[in-house]
RNA sequence: GGGCUCGUAGCUCAGUUGGUUUAGAGCGCACGCCUGAUAAGCGUGAGGUCGGAAGUUCGAAUCUUCCCGGGCCCA
């Protein structure tokens, strides 16, 4: 016996592992996935399930274009996670990204970088080009979701580019052709001045910009100036009779071809004198306020009687610059319209059937000509006044009305802010304007007597829809969807495989367009700006009548992109041998729009099917205040960067973090935030893989009724864990996920378990029984935590895998073992009422020795000796079945004395009176009792001396 | 302006068909302990008028209406 205190450190258990602490992601990272590829690891685990049953996620393609940034990174692990989980629970979870090739952002991004070169290249050099870019960028996309840990067909994706892809699209449209949906019409489209095509909806992205906002007074003809007179509207003589209407567009009035009343609204008259000239004008009673004080008017009268819009149809006016008709119907004519509105003009509306949708049906239903007199440029053509002729239509609008102001027929001329569509290629303004174009029909009714409307929205219910609001969005954006208007004047995409001969007649059948199908399949699209009409069709297709070879033209058209990626259900997964529908589309919320609604209507079109049983969506990323992100605001989160500073599993793991059905707030410190988190979670698993390495499950392991009591709470917790995480996963609601695992860690193991078990493990023997109990209890937590966080946690759980030095289960990979199943041998609810009471007990008992602690009486709780003292029989009755000892143990004090009366306190608590072992640093009765060692527990002396 | 949707502590989330008296958890924060998980670990504590207002009800974070502020999609 020495005065020295002995170190006593090397008797010990200590936690031993080669799984460092540090995570270094950056580094290891790339590594890891490194290996993947050299063990091929997705052709691995396919080959592994090979007889599985299959569930298909279907990949939404991105556009083949710039870096992705959050909203990739969001939508390809989500993803990511439902195929790895789904692949851990047995399935055959194939996963082939894709990629939109086509389209007019590639082709204005060619067109901008050869600037004026531009127009000495052909088309087919143009295709070339976007093609190359296209390419750059998939792989450039390739390898960024790659490296986020995405496990999938990298090798082979789908691209819409892809001469099987294309013919695809050509044998979808084939059945549209065929269901008689398809139709060449003249109509108003949103039309790009700047790229000079026809945009679809999704093509559009609002914006607020001012217009002017002006009254213009059409001057009734003479015999409808006598009938308003007759019918008592207007009383003074020398006055100018006018129709008054209100326009933003005043450029669109050189197109005017009628004023639409309601038949049902009230008219007036207001009678008023303007620049030294007498006007009465016919205005909307509902309007009069507003109209009177637009135009500032004083001394004004209104005339007494008042007649119903239906009075007004039919009379005539003449238009305020323009002399002679210009169309071949009627024109400058009231028609009645139920569509007018009182919330703003006149209540009697400037219509021009070429320049609006609703001008453009009641144009169709009043018999009016589809008048557009402007150009793919954006000018007006020649049969506008000369003062027009040949100017954009953007930049007229001052000119227009100086000319109607002069012309004294300018009521009054302010300014409007409201939002309006814009070219989202070119930024600019979009117009209607009436031109030839190919639409699908929503509601033709097809074989059935259904439309396609119809049947759209008739199965849209059979469908899941996660959340459950899609339902609702998608249902509603259905019923007011316009015709889809699928033909785009540009060179980049699939073209519209339809023929033309001399006479105008179109060659478009359900054979032609199979006949270039399989031409595209051969020779891809480009063939279409090579080959003979001959070649593409075929030397043996039978041309219908009035049609020959020598005499066809090929459409010049391309296809909407939407449409292309609108058929990926079949060009990807009908032509994959997959069964449609498909268990999965996953993406943003406003796909509803875009690829869900766009994939349902082809396919309901073409094989009367939905092509999705499931479709979850998922919110945009926000700031941290909950606003939009945007360059332009500096809020943006640049992915790349998080990735290369934190590494993918911080950025997995904020993905699996947050509720993505809301949006997400994002930015640096918040995905930053989730370090923490990571590192509890690693060291949590750290310190099970340190403390089991010396443990063999297949040779050490405790019976589950052999083990000591806080194991069994463990191991009890563990299956309510892998209960909830399950169905979780199941319900795709990742960030329970994370929240069950996370909390798991910090509180039931690191908080309670691990900290409760240090004694049992570093102190007692190394080889016993109460040692590996809490190793067998420890290596279930560890084998089922790796599988459970597997899906999220893709390198790191690959890396602790690779740690575990004993395993029940071996493979080349974690992403081929199996999910963590519940034990059903084990009842994990029986005893929650038990713990749950000790457990409070134990915070009783911790909240005394802080104030100990305060006092500085202890520091460590190990000095502590605690008392409880009450008449809760079931209390006292749990702590004696659990064991005094056990219970001190629980508590991390070195001695506790239980009083089955009614104290003072509860709890109370006092340094120990014992000393303390050398080893365990517990304050043992036993300790000095040995005369030998006078600084050992007995507990201590025995191990030491059976070492 | 319309459709859909969201708004619980600094952050991320729980709060079951309205019902337990001071609305929970973890993180973060503050303070303290340990130094045998150590660029770790443990404890204690302070944080919320559940976006706001009104209403229904014996009782509302939970139901209704309106308002405010976000987001997506459209006009």
């Amino acid at each position: 016996m020495t005065n020295e205190k002995k170190n006593y450190r090397p008797t010990l258990n200590l936690p031993s592992t080669s799984f460092g602490m540090k995570a270094n992601l950056t580094q290891r990272e790339p590594a890891q996935r490194k290996a993947w590829d050299k063990m091929a690891i997705y052709e691995k685990i396919m080959d592994a399930r090979v007889d599985s049953p299959q569930y298909t996620l279907h990949d939404g393609p991105p556009y083949a274009n710039g870096d992705i940034h959050m909203g990739h990174v969001i939508n390809k692990v989500l993803k990511d996670i439902v195929v790895k989980y789904k692949t851990m629970s047995g399935f055959k979870a194939p996963y082939v990204p894709g990629w939109d090739c086509h389209g007019l952002p590639i082709e204005a991004k060619v067109f901008a970088e050869l600037g004026e070169k531009a127009k000495t290249l052909s088309k087919l050099e143009i295709r070339k080009l976007c093609q190359k870019y296209a390419s750059k960028y998939v792989k450039l996309q390739t390898k960024q979701f790659k490296d986020l840990g995405v496990f999938g067909d990298f090798k082979n994706p789908y691209l819409t580019l892809k001469p099987q892809y294309e013919a695809g699209i050509c044998e979808v449209f084939a059945e549209l052709v065929e269901k008689g949906l398809v139709y060449k019409q003249l109509k108003p489209i949103h039309w790009s001045v700047g790229c000079q095509t026809a945009l679809a909806d999704a093509e559009l992205e609002y914006e607020d910009v001012t217009s002017p906002s002006i009254f213009v007074n059409f001057p009734a003809d003479e015999d409808s100036a006598k009938k308003l007179k007759s019918l008592g509207l207007v009383e003074d003589d020398d006055s100018s009779v006018c129709f008054m209407i209100w326009t933003t567009t005043p450029w669109t009035l050189a197109a005017n071809l009628a004023v639409a009343a309601h038949p049902d609204l009230e008219y007036k008259a207001v009678s008023y004198s303007q620049n030294g000239q007498k006007f009465t004008s016919i205005i909307a009673q509902a309007r009069l306020e507003a109209v009177v004080a637009a135009g500032k008017l004083e001394g004004h009268t209104v005339s007494a009687k008042s007649v119903k819009g239906k009075d007004l149809v039919g009379l005539r006016y003449r238009h305020p610059y323009i002399e002679n008709n210009p169309t071949d119907k009627d024109a400058w004519v009231v028609i009645g319209a139920n569509f007018v509105t009182t919330e703003d003009g006149t209540g009697l509306v400037h219509t021009a059937p070429g320049h609006g949708l609703e001008d453009y049906i009641a144009g169709q239903q009043n018999n009016l000509a589809v008048y557009s007199p402007v150009k793919d440029d954006g000018c007006y053509d020649d049969t506008v006044p000369d003062w027009l002729c040949g100017k954009n239509v953007l930049e007229v609008d001052k000119e227009v009305n100086g000319f109607l102001s002069d012309k004294g027929l300018l009521f009054a001329e302010g300014e409007i802010t409201h939002s309006y569509p814009h070219c989202w290629r070119s930024r600019m303004p979009v117009i209607f304007r009436a031109t030839e174009q190919w639409h699908i029909s929503v509601d033709k009714p097809m074989e059935k007597g259904k439309s396609l409307r119809e049947l759209a929205i008739e199965r849209v219910p059979e469908v899941k829809w996660i959340p459950a609001w899609g339902e609702k969005r998608i249902s509603g954006m259905l019923e007011s969807r316009p015709d889809w208007c699928i033909s785009r004047q540009r060179c980049w995409g699939m073209p519209i495989p339809v023929f033309y001969n001399s006479q105008g007649q179109t060659l478009l059948t359900k054979e032609s367009v199979l006949a270039v199908a399989e031409h595209m399949r051969q020779k891809g699209s480009d063939s279409w700006f090579i080959d003979s009409p001959k070649e593409i069709l075929g030397k043996d297709f039978k041309l219908p009548e009035g049609f020959s070879f020598d005499d066809l033209q090929k459409e010049e058209n391309i296809f909407d992109v939407w449409f292309e990626s609108g058929c990926s259900w079949y060009s990807v997964a009908k032509q994959a041998g997959w069964a449609i529908p498909v268990d999965l589309y996953l993406e943003g919320s406003d796909q509803h729009r875009g690829w869900f609604q766009l994939s349902l209507l082809p396919a309901l079109g073409a094989i009367g099917s939905e092509p999705f049983k499931t479709v979850l969506t998922h919110g945009f990323t926000v700031d941290e205040e909950g606003r939009k992100q945007s360059k332009s605001l500096g809020n943006y989160v640049n992915a790349q960067d998080e990735v290369n500073k934190y590494g993918s599993d911080i950025l997995r793991l904020w993905v699996a973090s947050v509720n993505y059905q809301e949006d997400m707030r994002c930015s640096d410190a918040l995905i930053g935030r989730l370090q923490d988190a990571y590192r509890k979670m690693r060291n949590t698993v750290r310190y099970l893989l340190g403390n089991i390495s010396d443990f063999d499950p297949a040779k050490n392991s405790v019976p589950y009724d052999k083990m000591f009591e806080i194991d069994r709470w463990a191991v009890q917790r563990l299956q309510k864990l892998i209960s909830e995480v399950t169905n979780a996963y199941e319900n795709f609601l990742f960030h329970r996920v994370y929240g069950l695992i996370y909390n798991f860690c910090v509180v039931e193991m690191s908080s309670i378990y691990m900290d409760v078990l240090k004694d049992r493990l570093y102190c007692d023997g190394k080889d016993s029984v109460s040692r590996q109990s809490s190793q067998t209890a420890m290596y279930k937590i560890l084998d089922a935590l790796v599988r459970m966080l597997a899906p999220v946690l893709a390198h790191t759980a690959e890396e602790i895998y690779a740690a575990m030095d004993a395993k029940t289960e071996s493979a080349e990979s974690v992403h081929l073992l199996t999910m963590a199943k519940v034990d059903k041998s084990i009842d994990w609810k029986k005893e929650d009422r038990k713990w749950s009471k000790l457990l409070s007990l134990r915070d009783e008992v911790l909240k005394e020795l802080e104030g100990l602690r305060k006092n500085e009486v202890i520091a460590s709780n190990q000095e502590a000796s605690v008392t409880i003292s009450t008449d809760d029989s079931e209390l006292t009755g749990l702590v004696e079945q659990l064991g005094i000892e056990n219970f001190a143990a629980l508590c991390i004090v070195s001695e506790v004395n239980l009083k089955k009366e009614k104290g003072e306190k509860l709890v109370s608590a006092q340094k120990s009176a014992h000393q303390k072992c050398q080893r365990c640093w517990n304050y043992w009765p036993s300790v000095g009792e040995d005369a030998e060692n006078t600084e050992l527990c007995g507990r201590c002396r025995d191990v030491i001396s059976n070492r």
